[in-house]
DNA sequence: TCACTTTTTGACCAATTGGTAAAGACACGA
DNA sequence: TCGTGTCTTTACCAATTGGTCAAAAAGTGA
């Protein structure tokens, strides 16, 4: 075989890796990292736990896989926010994004909040690479639109970090919002954080 | 011995429990509850693992006394919130009071959030008999506010739930906020929160 | 000092858990 | 159909972990 190459998998090996990283972010993202059992993964994939290591070559691989893939994922809204468009629209446009992936990807938001919480042991690298230069592209886009006066004057970082609380807080704390709504009022957060973000960041 | 009256706690017991609790506080925040063992618990008090269990009759006993202890410093705040006060200032002076506990008792914080993060296994009952009235009750106070006019027609619900995001993501994202600002800047989010919230409730 | 209670410890245990080894089942091109 | 590499399973292991127990040590009041 060619260097370096690696083989691209087998329809079998597509559909089991696939299985079971389906299975762990189910796992890892109710009982965090430490909680979730190879056997739990290995039950939820219908799968053996032998077979599930002859895939993966350990539980943290499985769980490093899951947090290099979301990071992907969890950074394209920020990613597509453009500094050539109407400052408003396109901040509100991101509030949007990241309330409809709350919505749509709550394993997600919730794998991403253990990581956090727990002082992100395995995905520090991640923010450092990857997060804090568009973190700081964006915060600068925003700030120059400021500086043009085409958006009231804030910090751009406590900016982003409370669209990403206040949206994220729908998928992260849901049994909270549960609890306390009835049911999760996703559509009545949009109308809120739509008008929060719009009073916020009117010259 | 007179029935069910328990003896008062020994000068021993009362510092050795509380060695005990703050232990786990450390250990049960940062790993959580699965991720914590009884022995960092023991060596993080300087206790002996049986020592331990000579207080609490097993880990779960000590995460469930902690999580009590918590629920009331942590609804602390909201109830403090007077119903006869000013709107704004009433409401203003929560988040700031929200602001400082995430400053000054980040571990709690954390203990919380993983808790809700993984379901509320352990504190699901409380959240239905403690916090459920005091939030509906709250939410009846700001809609009142909301009602007089004198403040701008927002949900309550909503409201409240973006005062705890924005507030708590300063404890429970301390290591990306680190990583994204250099350090944690609790003065300039002081500054922010306070002018979102005043914007968003001005008539 | 003595009797009695409270506190602490060392040795131990059963269950769980991440992981391994090797044999067996299976797919598939020649 | 056969043989070879891919995939799966059975049986097993060592380490960890929550928890027990009996005995020793340390207090404590009379």
């Amino acid at each position: 075989m060619p260097d370096g190459a690696a083989k691209k998998p087998s329809r079998i090996q597509q559909r089991n890796r696939h299985l079971i990283l389906d299975a762990a972010l189910d796992v890892f993202s109710a009982h965090g990292y430490r909680g979730a059992t190879l056997d739990q993964i290995a039950e939820a994939a219908g799968l053996s736990k032998p077979n599930i290591l002859y895939y993966f070559s350990g539980k943290e691989e499985i769980h490093v896989t899951l947090l290099n893939q979301l990071m992907e994922t969890w950074l394209d809204p920020l990613v597509e926010m453009d500094a050539d468009g109407d400052p408003m629209t396109e901040l509100l446009a991101y509030v949007h994004r990241k309330l409809d992936m709350a919505r749509d990807l709550p394993r997600e938001s919730r794998l991403f909040a253990g990581e956090i919480l727990q002082g992100a042991p395995r995905m520090h690298p991640h923010l450092v690479a990857d997060l804090k230069p568009l973190f700081d592209e964006k915060c600068g886009v925003i700030q120059g639109w400021v500086d043009a006066g085409k958006l009231a004057p804030i910090d751009p970082r406590h900016l982003i970090f409370s669209i990403w609380s206040t949206t994220q807080h729908y998928a992260d704390f849901d049994v909270q919002v549960r609890v306390l709504s009835g049911d999760t009022p996703l559509e009545g957060a949009r109308r809120y954080l739509d008008t929060l973000f719009r009073r916020m960041l009117s010259v």
